[in-house]
DNA sequence: AAATCAATCTAAGCGATGTTTAGATAACAC
DNA sequence: GTGTTATCTAAACATCGCTTAGATTGATTT
């Protein structure tokens, strides 16, 4: 009998974490308790410890969903096929996108106290993953003389990336800008420059 | 009678503000607790009401604490009789020393409940402040011919210094390199590299 | 100098939270 | 059907932010 109001619930693991997601995605993960998630949820506040063992991991599951939205995208024939100057044009877009569109999901992904200062293990590997896609497709685009150089051109561009979507989301972009041009507007800009500085001698 | 144990504390906000401090510096501003901070300090957990309103505000007070540390440095007449290209990096790198050696105040800076969802207003002058000198710099750099691109030039270097001051605290910068070059030794590179891209046509 | 007053602290408690425990209920295997 | 296991409820515990009432101190006034 699905749907139908059942002592036992079909599947609250998934009910925990769709409604979570919405709640963060709201008002942010800080004021999130398992009380009101649970009541929200229509269950008691003991209920979410048969499928998470403490809030950290349901944080986590939903950081770690978030990450495989971030990554998902970077790994389609599309953006693959492109030569690497446009990969990582594109990458760089992508990036700002997610970010743009799920800014809460974002501090929970990189700023929340699952990353600092004791670190979820797992995440750090998601964390990683999340720009390797952005640094494959520098080096890639390296001439052969230049890679000895390769490092800190990669860092400067994934640095500019992350640094670009982090600082728009905290409405740090634009400091006394009479004539506010929209960040979203230089986006591009910014994007191609930092990757032709990756790129140029 | 300084030092000696009175019922009237000598200075408690003072002692709270630098414990605290001191407590955040190990482990970040998550696992701050008023009751343990107030156990540490010698007094019970009602005390520190007297001098702060509530928890919010004694991180806010140490937030500003932090800013004012950072920009004191960039509003010193060594610096800002710097020719703007020299300011520039200079600046991007006081800012990065700052971060390298201040990582769990950066997280408070930058990343707290005070700045997320609901950023205390007055943080954010400070945290705009903290960005003023570079993008000046940045501004005062430009030749003529390029002003009407400034602020996609002042967005990339800002991204760039403070995405590679973050990352790099968060163990980003080395994803999979063998050979691991520390950030350390490039961040002059990139900088530098970062700051010519703001420049060049 | 004595009395008054305001500031600061303690002691105790409230409400909310994360988490655990014991026991009831439902789904399922046999 | 019977027994087993997973899932939920109800209740409780510890901790935390914060408030209140009252005690103690230092300063001010007379």
């Amino acid at each position: 009998m699905a749907g139908a109001k059942t002592y036992h619930k079909e599947d609250l693991r998934r009910d925990l974490l769709a409604t979570a997601r919405d709640m963060i995605a709201q008002q942010g993960y800080h004021t999130l308790s398992l009380r009101g998630l649970a009541q929200k949820v229509g269950v008691t506040s003991g209920a979410p410890y048969h499928h998470f063992s403490d809030r950290r991991a349901l944080l986590l599951a939903i950081a770690i969903e978030g990450f495989e939205d971030l990554i998902r995208p970077t790994q389609t024939p599309d953006i693959l096929k492109l030569p690497p100057f446009d990969r990582l044009v594109a990458l760089g877009r992508a990036y700002l996108d997610f970010a743009q569109h799920q800014p809460r999901l974002m501090e929970l992904m990189y700023e929340s106290e699952l990353t600092t200062p004791a670190l979820a293990p797992e995440l750090l590997v998601y964390q990683r993953q999340g720009s390797q896609a952005l640094l494959d497709a520098v080096t890639e685009a390296l001439p052969a003389n230049m890679l000895n150089d390769r490092i800190s051109r990669v860092v400067g561009y994934w640095s500019t990336v992350y640094g670009l979507a982090v600082l728009r989301n905290k409405g740090l972009l634009q400091p006394h800008e009479p004539k506010a041009v929209e960040p979203q507007d230089t986006d591009h800009l910014v994007i191609a420059r930092s990757a032709k500085a990756a790129l140029q001698p």
